[in-house]
DNA sequence: CAGTGGTCTAGACCACAAA
DNA sequence: TTGTGGTCTAGACCACTGC
């Protein structure tokens, strides 16, 4: 008698199942409003605590937000397209613009909270531009807004031997970025290599983007190489994973 | 009197941040238990929803998992690479071997739960091929494993037009799989794109992937061209985000 | 069998939003 | 002011792990 009435799911799951169905099938869409917990405490016959674990569940999923003293609602996702290969070709920077130029649709992409320093480089990215442990280098940290949405963050670090004391120190770096400012010493970036990870934000980086709960980060990772495949830069980027779609196009 | 004494942090989030700090610190490390329910009500005196909602903040930022009658503890993170550019050179397919071998160490990728069917094109499969909405393609769904853990789910679309009816359309392709069965058809795919999204998996891919919670996925959208950019597959693959690094390697 | 995490109820007080 | 979501307590029963 005892066991066999098993493996039916529980009550939270069943409800927010419910609800991510309604979503799926467009009943309900961008923006909408969902049974909050009082609706669906009403319509299931549940205790408080277990509508809002369905709640939770959904909004841990990413695609509803609560909003305290409104509601539950519908979570849209437009992305913004980031291009690899493209972004960073010469054109671009040797006319002028800074690269994350490339991202924006109208160039409106804003900065924020520059802040340079010379500090010793982890070991991660003393690795990654082939420095001793512990070198010095100059390491640039700043936030890109997309009409006052914060869209990503990005630690740049430079080799100090070539980049302390220049206009790469600086917190503005003048036309064209730092990679103009490289090639004015023949140190042209000409080969890139991305590495991509995804997890969830830290609360710091979750504040620092603005960040609803259920939302990925994406780490991108990335090193740029002069012609003759010297590591001039590394950056850490993290982009808000609701707010992004990367593109990369290679040949066979 | 009254409202003075605001913005100190919910207690469930001073203690998710202690634990955070205690493995970010790395006095716990991975695989380390980490203070269960019943230790973090005695230590913070604290009832024990409170105590889980506290955890539950930690396994959904995908930092620890809990195991049912065992304990929570600390997650390790040991991604395989992904190789964007290499993985699809010619060398590879043109040598015999499929492609997603090159993502795997010691080739001992499996694949599972093949499905091959013939059907009409959702709207953006259509789109991505370049084929009228509704025409007929060849899908193909399948799951990739390493050791048995489930580590990606692909379906790939071929116009029917050239694959029914051939190798392509069946469970097994041969050697170097499909890529090989195109070229000998005068359909190399020459040139690539790849579209990368981030989001939190479904309860269908959680439960395929055989994902923790807080585990994000990656999907990745393929769309292979010929040399005269005909598009000739569109491959849509959703990976475990705990499981893979990808990495794009490009020229400025 | 004792201990763990998983689910659920029935309350309480609070901060905030909208009418 | 009413209703919303946010936090928290104090219980309960269950399924599973590991000794």
């Amino acid at each position: 008698m005892p066991t066999s009435e098993n493996d039916s799911p529980p009550v939270y799951r069943e409800i927010a199942e419910d609800v991510r169905t309604a979503i799926a099938s467009g009943r309900l869409s961008d923006g909408d409003r969902v049974p909050g917990e009082n609706d669906l405490m009403k319509q299931y016959g549940v205790a408080r605590a277990t509508a809002r674990q369905a709640l939770s569940v959904l909004i841990n999923e990413g695609i509803v937000v609560a909003i305290r003293g409104s509601g539950v609602y519908v979570r849209a996702f437009r992305p913004l397209r980031r291009h690899g290969p493209r972004r960073l070709s010469r054109e671009l920077w040797g006319a002028g613009r800074a690269i994350w130029q490339a991202d924006s649709p109208d160039g409106s992409f804003e900065t924020d909270s520059v802040e340079v320093a010379e500090v010793p480089a982890p070991a991660y990215v003393a690795r990654a531009l082939g420095l001793a442990d512990e070198a010095a280098v100059v390491r640039r940290h700043r936030r890109y807004r997309l009409e006052d949405r914060p869209m990503q963050l990005a630690t740049s670090y430079l080799p100090a031997e070539f980049a302390a004391g220049t206009a790469i120190a600086e917190p503005e770096t003048g036309p064209g970025g730092i990679y103009a400012r490289l090639a004015e010493q023949g140190r042209a970036p000409a080969h890139f290599t991305e590495e991509i990870r995804v997890r969830m934000p830290t609360p710091e980086e979750a504040a620092a983007l603005h960040l609803n709960a259920g939302t990925p980060v994406l780490d991108v990772l990335r090193t740029a190489l002069t012609e003759e495949h010297t590591a001039v830069e590394f950056n850490e980027m993290t982009l808000d994973g609701s707010a992004y779609v990367l593109q990369y196009d290679f040949d066979a």
